[in-house]
DNA sequence: TGTTTTACGGAGCATTGTTCCGTAATGTTG
DNA sequence: CAACATTACGGAACAATGCTCCGTAAAACA
């Protein structure tokens, strides 16, 4: 009881003693700013220097640098599940929702420097940004999938986990090498997954 | 012609004053024993302690952890390079030839923990990593490509070094994620490259 | 005004790739 | 055989980077 009191009062206006925190918007407007300069593997110093702050504000906000960056991205990443379930709703085949759904993931993913690479959740650091990515987006990713191959006897030759994981890699690289077309890639790569449907 | 002269007295048999230089089978097999344990990014400093050796003369023998990376794989490289014209040669159809090449060139990517990852060369350093595998397999996987879409009247959707680059991608972290189906997916994405033949 | 609480800043630690230089080993030469 | 010249060696040192820690400053409270 004590502590769901105390938490209320901190959650409602009744204020504490202490330093006022910095607002996290500051910190994750110069972290914008700097993915956008120096893409998303800019170093957390740079980020202060930016904001004007220590390195151990930033790690009191977020403790970890991937964290940093999903909340910098969040908001893309919600607007980009939302349209899941809107594009299946006006499109006029799931297949097309699903391509229309996947160009929105690649481009928001290539825009990104380098977050297409650090989504990878390899080393422990990023483990962060890679589940939440896969928590958010897998769901969306299943239900066009489900919908496209829907009139299919077969099952799928994969699931959504695989298919999502697969396109995130295929943009990998893509900003920094001209040559290289993840868009086109991975839409051939979809039509490789609906392939079964095709046949 | 002095310069011919001493070149020549250097690589015949006349010794020139100076330590003898460690054999450099000797560090590629401690890199390959730590590469096999650890994975490609492995430190250097753990791959000249494996070779009972300083970091300076790993670096005097490969001056880029990318180089010494290349070395320790050339060999399988090349065999996988080798492969392409005798698959070509020895299947029924230029798609299985193909398909076969592509598995080859899935398991030896996925095998080596971390190589594929180490592929795409985004920072400066993995430069001879990445234009050493281009260099070599691109022509390969264009053959193999060309063949196998020979039929079509179309263009080809993409070249063969997209196609390349996008299979290295997809095999990013297979090693490390037992829910990811590298394999699955490169078959796939080779299904939708060969699609406009199906079509 | 003094106390308490809380956030702040940035020095510091550990880990990397890479460079550099004094030193050791070995063939050549007198 | 004894200097010498040449070459490779080893590892200390540097720079970059993620992250931790602690003394300090600011704000609310009494």
């Amino acid at each position: 009881m004590t502590e769901d009191m105390s938490e209320e009062a901190r959650s409602t206006g009744a204020k504490q003693a202490g330093r006022p925190r910095r607002s996290e918007q500051t910190l994750l407007d110069a972290a914008a700013a700097v993915f956008l300069a120096s893409g998303v593997d800019a170093p957390v110093r740079e980020i202060a220097t930016k904001a004007g702050v220590g390195v151990g504000t930033i790690y009191r906000h977020f403790p970890t640098r991937a964290e940093l960056v999903v909340a910098v991205y969040r908001h893309q990443v919600e607007a980009c599940a939302d349209a899941g379930p809107r594009l299946l709703a006006d499109s006029v085949t799931a297949e097309a929702a699903l391509r229309s759904w996947v160009a929105l993931f690649v481009e928001f993913l290539v825009t990104k420097h380098g977050l297409a690479g650090a989504l990878h959740g390899d080393d422990a650091g990023s483990d962060a940004l890679h589940t939440y990515f896969v928590e958010r987006l897998v769901p969306v990713c299943g239900s066009l999938l489900e919908a496209a191959l829907g009139a299919v006897d077969t099952a799928p030759a994969v699931d959504a986990y695989n298919v999502l994981k697969g396109i995130g890699n295929l943009c990998i690289g893509a900003a920094t090498d001209a040559r290289y077309e993840a868009d086109v890639l991975v839409q051939l790569f979809v039509t490789g997954v609906l392939a079964p449907r095709i046949r």
